[in-house]
RNA sequence: GGGCGAUUAGCUCAGUUGGUUAGAGCGCAACGCUUACACCGUUGAUGUCGAGGGUUCGAAUCCCCCAUCGCCCACCA
């Protein structure tokens, strides 16, 4: 293996594929029940059965697979609970359009049973493909856990829920308003409509007194509900009507009379101050016909047109040309006094794609404020964690304004609802099947209900439900509360808040500890990602071109906590590259074979065997082991993603591993304490990386030969810190670290001097250090050979400026000269150097200003104002240097 | 009508208890194929931190107000 050599660049496709079975056949994914390992688990937010890939998901599952991975390698037994949701709208609806399209079929065409098989059929060739596609980004389910919940135990849960609630009498049947989707022909929770501002009109319409004496002038927005107009109301203050309540109103377009009413629910100001009541059809309106006592006639069908109750005239019409006929047939009348330009609110279905009817039926609901209660208690006190926190705040004010849930759809896929009519007298049983007789009446037959529940209404339970819950199972018991929720803030009220109620109301615990909103994907421009935009990258192609850990890390890196992002392809260069430079620092490492055996064995080394800049990495890595370990625990993803990147490609390769060059290709450099070090980072960082990059850091931590064939990098621990005491004893103190980062100054101060003159960076220089103290001489001294490499110099001696003409470099750790002979360009050189001594005055000036601050010195922390001070001490150091050297040029 | 978020370099964004000369990536300019990497290296330029007040010795950071953009919630027909 030694002799291998890697390619020059780094080719996900090759590894990613293999990696990812290895994985899934090793069972490293699958969880151990009788572990006695703390447990870590997480249940996925089930994408909709019908669902395909997007980037949302790809960000979403990618945070719950670092999660995982990173708590498996912190020893806990993970276990995340894959799976899917049957989505009972959205799914019947693909089903209806393609049976449309392929056999030209609707479901009344082939009733319920057979409408039912073709859906299975269907979910069984063509759903579910996101379940394969989450294994391409690397997603370490626990795939024999996989659950969907329209499955035999979940629906068996659902049952359960229902009847117990039933029992508990926080689920019953009412006769209400409910929002009504005439596409799907079914009622739709408060949830699901989506409200957009439409420009439309607000018709002023005249109702005759029927008295002859006049007429009040209504408006409206829906002109085609006035058939099922049962009164007139005026707010009782009113003057312009006082005297006139009471009296009977001729309604238009009908020969029915109705009266004029007075509610408190009619705003004076608004419009005309007078508002035609339709019970039937619209909230407010049903209020006002409860309170009053009105006739509420339902004149629409359930799929948006007319009925026979709306007149011969509109019968049948669907509500949209009913309008206009509406708006037609009164102004022929002469009773439309004027139509006036309205922007408002429209309710759409989230699904149907049309607006919403309210309409007047029987539905099943949840009644939830005493669920909310204990379920607010959870998160204001703490027990339940947001991040980022400020979601509490809509939480609360969702559940505390809480309203019942409308559960029945008038669906076919879905949980059939367990109540049983009997068909003698009518009496209802809530049962999982039904009765042998009816306990009222005794009667033997039973028609069930042929409502089907809410998607939700199995989701609320997936935390608990996945582990087959009712049953009282090792898992359920093992792996409840999960710890981490990982979902976009879309769906809190939908799923996240009911969850809470759910998981207290039936487990007696809350279903988990955190929660993490994602956030939101939105295209290079800021509009959401949608398919009628086109604007919606696959991410399996994205996966194909830049690679899965390209994408992880990039997502990751671009994705603050709590703020959108905007994607762009492009940005998987960030990835891709990172994953390269990465592959090309093992690629140099592998020139010199792979790791010895006990490559993570540091106790024989010895501080006198290390080099300055091997103490420097080895404090740094100190610390991004540290911030990684703080970064993951507290969900800063980003924070972790933009560390690591910083270390390997900043710290490691730019600085460490270019000093580290002399060492290791010296004879000894195979088993010099240098290599060592060299070792320890590199497993270290790909450790460190694993949980973000998975793929490429096992390829690499095999090629190394950090572990055996057999073995892999997601069963290695997590990196624990060297501890201060062995940090001391190595010699990487902070001084060293200070020192070394002082070393780098006077290297970058070097190379700018060599920019400035054209020196080809290939070009070995003779450079001539003058240390700055004699601290900084023995320092210096300790390594040569890493500076001459860090300054590409052929030869380097510290000395004092030597004769003739010479470029000057000033640093905090001292002056370099680098000989030139007949290339000094005096102007040039006093340029630079004025340059530099404008910047050192300005940074004195306002030290000193800060330091001459009276206030500053006595409230300031001590540390800051020392830090200050040295910093003053240091720069009037450097600034007399670049004194001393401009003086030499002009005299 | 309430609530929340955003406004920092040409672009996309970091900046966690107020205290480094305000940072990164991309882009840009100059140089360089130095045997890990051109998916690279070196060097460099660019910001009145949205406007205005206030608190403080000190504000991108805290408070007030305003502006613009975005999201969520809310029954004004």
């Amino acid at each position: 293996m030694s002799e291998e050599t890697l390619a020059k660049a780094y080719t996900p496709a090759e590894v990613e594929g293999k990696w990812y079975q290895t994985w899934e056949q090793r069972g490293y994914f699958h969880a151990d029940v009788n572990s006695p390992k703390t447990p870590y688990s997480i249940v996925i937010p089930p994408p909709n059965v019908t669902g395909i890939l997007t980037l949302g998901h790809v960000l979403n599952n990618t945070l719950q697979d670092i999660l995982i991975r990173f708590e498996k390698m912190r020893g806990r037994e993970v276990c995340w609970v894959p799976g899917m949701d049957h989505a009972g709208i959205a799914t019947q609806a693909k089903v209806e359009a393609f049976l449309k399209k392929e056999k030209n079929l609707t479901r009344y065409d082939l009733g319920r049973e057979k409408f039912l098989e073709e859906v299975w059929k269907w979910k069984e060739q063509y759903g579910g493909k996101i379940i394969q596609q989450l294994r391409t980004i690397g997603t370490a389910c626990d795939w024999p856990r996989e659950r969907f919940t329209f499955d035999e135990g979940l629906s068996n849960a659902v049952q359960e829920v229902f009847i117990r609630l039933y029992n508990d009498g926080l689920i019953y049947k009412g006769h209400r308003i409910i929002n009504w989707c005439p596409k799907s022909r079914t009622a739709l929770s408060d949830e699901e409509v989506i409200y957009r501002q439409e420009s439309g009109h607000l018709w002023h319409i005249k109702y005759p007194y029927a008295d002859g004496t006049g007429c009040v002038i209504v408006a409206t927005t829906r002109p085609e509900t006035i058939m099922g107009d049962t009164a007139v109301a005026v707010n009782p203050t009113d003057e312009r009507y006082t005297g006139q309540v009471g009296k009977m109103l001729l309604l238009p377009l009908t020969d029915r009379q109705i009266p004029l009413i007075a509610d408190e629910y009619v705003e004076k100001d608004f419009g005309t101050g007078a508002v035609k009541i339709t019970p039937a059809h619209d909230p407010n309106d049903y209020e006002v016909g409860l309170r009053h006592n009105l006739e509420m006639p339902n004149i629409m069908n359930d799929d948006g047109t007319m009925n026979a109750a709306a007149g011969p005239d509109f019968d049948g019409l669907d509500r949209n040309v009913a309008r206009r006929l509406v708006v037609e047939k009164l102004e022929e009348q002469g009773l439309l006094v004027k139509t006036e330009d309205y922007v408002h609110q429209v309710g759409y279905s989230e699904r149907g794609g049309v607006p919403v009817e309210p309409r007047l039926s029987d539905q099943w609901f949840v009644k939830m404020d005493v669920l909310a209660k204990p379920a607010i208690e959870a998160v204001t006190s703490g027990k339940i964690k947001f991040h980022p926190d400020r979601w509490v705040k809509t939480y609360l004010h969702w559940m505390e304004n809480i309203k019942d849930w409308c559960i029945s759809r008038q669906l076919w896929w879905g949980h059939r609802i367990p109540a049983f009519y009997c068909e003698k007298c009518g009496e209802v049983v809530v049962a999982k099947n039904a009765p042998e007789k009816c306990p009222k009446c005794g009667h033997e037959h039973f028609r069930q209900d042929e409502d089907v529940l809410d998607t939700w209404f199995s989701s609320w339970l997936w935390p608990f439900s996945v582990f087959d819950w009712p049953k009282d199972t090792p898992e359920l018991k093992h792996f409840y509360p999960t710890n981490t929720l990982i979902t976009g803030p879309d769906i809190i009220f939908f799923w996240v808040a009911r969850m809470i109620m759910a998981g207290l109301r039936f487990m007696g615990k809350i279903p988990f500890e955190d929660v993490y909103f994602t956030s939101i994907i939105r295209d290079e421009k800021g509009r959401k990602l949608s398919k009628s935009l086109n604007n919606s990258p696959d991410p399996l192609d994205v996966v194909a071109t830049y690679g899965a850990d390209a994408l992880r890390f990039t997502i990751i890196y671009i994705a603050p906590m709590g703020q959108d992002i905007r994607y762009d392809n492009k940005k998987c260069e960030i990835g891709r590259n990172f994953a390269n430079k990465i592959w090309n620092v093992v690629r140099f490492r592998l020139q010199h074979g792979t790791a010895p055996a006990d490559w993570q064995d540091l106790s024989s080394l010895k501080a006198s065997e290390l080099r300055p800049d091997d103490q420097w990495i080895l404090a740094r890595l100190n610390r991004i082991t540290k911030t990684m370990t703080k970064d993951l625990d507290e969900f800063d993803f980003n924070d972790a993603s933009k560390a690591i990147y910083d270390f390997i490609w900043n710290e490691f390769c730019n600085w460490y591993l270019e000093s580290a060059k002399p060492a290791l290709s010296a004879p000894a450099g195979t088993t010099c304490a240098t290599l060592k070090v060299f070792d320890y980072c590199l497993g270290t960082f790909l450790k460190l990386l694993h949980p973000i990059m998975p793929f490429v850091t096992d390829e690499l931590y095999h090629q190394m030969g950090f572990c055996g064939e057999k073995d892999s990098i997601m069963l290695q621990p997590w990196p624990q810190a060297i501890s201060d005491a062995r940090m001391q004893e190595l010699g990487a103190t902070e001084s060293v670290e200070q020192l070394n980062a002082a070393k780098y100054d006077l290297v970058r101060a070097v190379r700018n001097l060599r920019a400035n003159y054209q020196l080809s960076t290939s070009l070995p220089l003779d450079v001539v250090i003058s240390p700055a103290s004699p601290e900084a001489k023995a320092f210096l001294d300790l390594d040569h050979d890493a500076l001459a490499a860090l300054l590409n110099a052929k030869s380097l001696t510290l000395g004092e400026k030597p004769a003739g003409p010479a470029g000057v470099a000033v640093s905090a750790i001292g002056n370099a000269f680098v000989p030139l002979a007949g290339l000094v360009d005096f102007a040039a050189e006093t340029a630079r150097l004025q340059k530099q001594q404008t910047e050192a005055e300005k940074y004195i000036a306002t030290l000193q200003k800060k330091l001459a601050n009276k206030g500053y010195v006595e409230h300031a922390p001590a540390a800051a104002v020392e830090a200050d001070r040295a910093h003053l001490a240091e720069t009037e150091d450097k600034l007399a240097r670049i004194r001393e050297q401009l003086a030499a040029f002009n005299s």
